[in-house]
RNA sequence: CGCGGGGUAGAGCAGCCUGGUAGCUCGCAAGGCUCAUAACCUUGAGGUCGUUGGUUCAAAUCCAACCCCCGCAACCA
């Protein structure tokens, strides 16, 4: 198929983003860009999950309605989404009642049709502090860590869904790649959950417990909890309520961009859901790490969280896109530290490709000079652009910028053999060097577009300026 | 016996699946160059591959035991 459907998880909208969102756009930007620049019909979706007990409360807490909480946060991951450069097709929101809420009830009236929803009493211990149940790890000592007191035991009825149903038919999908998990390390992780079988899941809550959701069809007393209200959204986007042409042509996903923490909620009981319902299931599910700083978990707490926002308005977009990319390894946990994010920039965008850039137009100007092909720069490009083709197929975005790094140590080598400042500027020799050389740019341009949108738009407009610039100043 | 990730040059990492001269980036040293963002190029120094034992002609790589570090409550991907 010449499509390619890619999500990102829709983030919690009950805090404002950080650098771990940023990741996770970035690594789904660059799947997008880079398959449609190879022909492929994408739609690149994301969004925002907005319900939910927590943001009820985190509203309550803040003085404003759920509504009006939500839409602050949700626009501050759309401002950071815009000053990324992500490219995403659609961005869809869980509160949105035209687009998302017909398509999580047709879910949920879907999962009944095949008999895989029933009610059940819940019994469980609750915190009169919490407003909400609790387990034993919030326990200590038989009281409520936070609040100090005992909790009660009540019992209510939810509804359940019958995901053990499914628990061996999503084991064999995921062991014979029908459903991929990458990395491999995240496929055994969930084999080994599989296998020892899934159980029923609890599909909703009591209105009274929890209004701020999307009310279960034909039930008042009871809404959605956040598995068929959130999790749908991959499908109600693109018109599941409808199940129209679009919904025909993108479903299902050809990867879903996670993070290691929502694992399961991906690999099980999504799954489960889509199977229940009679739809397929996405092709891929790539798991990303966490990053952390100074090898501690970023923690509001701690205060070492780095902020996106700042670091984009000092750097510009393209800087915090190159080291997510090129520094994180794209499926396991990676550092963020300043130190680390100087070291990279100038090491590889000031004094790699910047100077490179400058070095080249510097010499460019001293004569009209058109881009030349040089045989040699044109097989190692042709090689290069084969080996991205397979890093992007297994995620492998860092490995893909350093073989593109490779390229512009070639140009850099190659200025230094042929000594070009030493030649006339207008003999024949020195436009044949200097062409190549702009060719060689040229070409490095486009294959980092995916990577470095921005970038590569001022390669090519001041490689056909004729003017020089600065693509990233170096750091103190 | 809870689960998972990791321990390879001063730092950060790759290699391990599919045993066979230990590699990359940064840093450091020497030389070259002067077009360029004090940038670029070349060469070099630096490693008992966590420990012990086993398999093998051969182990960073396979097997076993052990030691150490980091995650697995919340905000949060």
């Amino acid at each position: 198929m010449n499509k390619f459907f890619v999500t990102t998880s829709i983030p919690y909208a009950n805090a404002p983003p950080h650098i771990g969102h940023a990741l996770e756009f970035v690594q789904a930007d660059v799947l997008a860009r880079y398959w449609r620049s190879a022909g492929k019909k994408v739609f690149f979706l994301t969004g925002a999950d907005e319900h939910g007990v927590k943001i009820a409360r985190s509203a309550q807490k803040a003085g404003v309605t759920p509504g009006k909480f939500v839409n602050k946060n949700t626009a501050e991951f759309k401002k950071l989404i815009r000053l990324l450069a992500i490219s995403n097709d659609d961005f869809i929101r869980t509160t949105d009642k035209k687009r998302h809420w017909p398509g999580a009830q047709k879910l949920w009236l879907r999962l009944i049709e095949a008999g895989d929803i029933y009610k059940k009493n819940y019994k469980g211990l609750y915190c009169v502090g919490h407003e909400a149940f609790v387990t034993e790890k919030d326990l200590a000592g038989g009281v409520c860590a936070i609040h100090k007191s005992k909790p009660e035991v009540i019992e209510e009825e939810n509804y359940f869904f019958r995901l053990s149903k499914y628990s061996k038919i999503i084991e064999s999908r995921i062991k014979n790649n029908e459903l991929r998990i990458i990395p491999a390390s995240r496929k055994n992780e969930i084999l080994s959950l599989l296998k020892q079988g899934l159980e029923d899941i609890s599909f909703s809550r009591p209105s009274k417990d929890l209004s701020w959701g999307i009310p279960v069809p034909g039930d008042k007393t009871h809404t959605m909890y956040v598995w068929c209200d959130a999790l749908s959204n991959y499908i109600t986007a693109i018109d599941y309520a409808e199940e129209n042409d679009k919904f025909k042509k993108w479903w299902p996903a050809d990867a879903q961009i996670i993070g290691k923490d929502i694992l399961r909620f991906h690999a099980a009981i999504w799954p489960g859901m889509l199977l229940s319902a009679g739809l397929p299931l996405p092709k891929e599910i790539f798991v990303h790490g966490f990053i952390t700083a100074g090898g501690e978990k970023m923690s509001k707490t701690i205060g070492n969280v780095a902020d996106p926002f700042g670091i984009i308005k000092k750097y510009g977009a393209d800087a915090l896109r190159y080291y997510l990319l090129r520094e994180i390894p794209p499926a396991g946990d990676g550092e963020f530290t300043d130190e680390k994010f100087n070291e990279r920039y100038n090491a590889d965008l000031a004094k790699g490709l910047g100077n490179l850039f400058s070095r080249v137009l510097t010499l460019a100007q001293k004569g009209k000079i058109s881009p030349i092909e040089n045989p040699k720069f044109a097989l190692e490009i042709k090689k290069t652009e084969k080996i991205l083709k397979q890093l992007m197929i297994d995620f492998k975005f860092n490995e893909a910028l350093e073989k593109i790094w490779r390229l512009i140590a070639l140009g850099d080598k190659y200025i230094d053999a042929k000594k070009p400042w030493s030649l006339d500027p207008n003999s024949k020799e020195f436009k044949k060097i200097i062409g190549e050389l702009l060719s060689l740019i040229a070409a490095i341009g486009k294959l980092l577009a995916p990577f470095l949108p921005e970038t590569a738009g001022k390669i090519s407009k001041h490689i056909a300026g004729g003017k020089i610039a600065t693509l990233f100043p170096r750091l103190k």
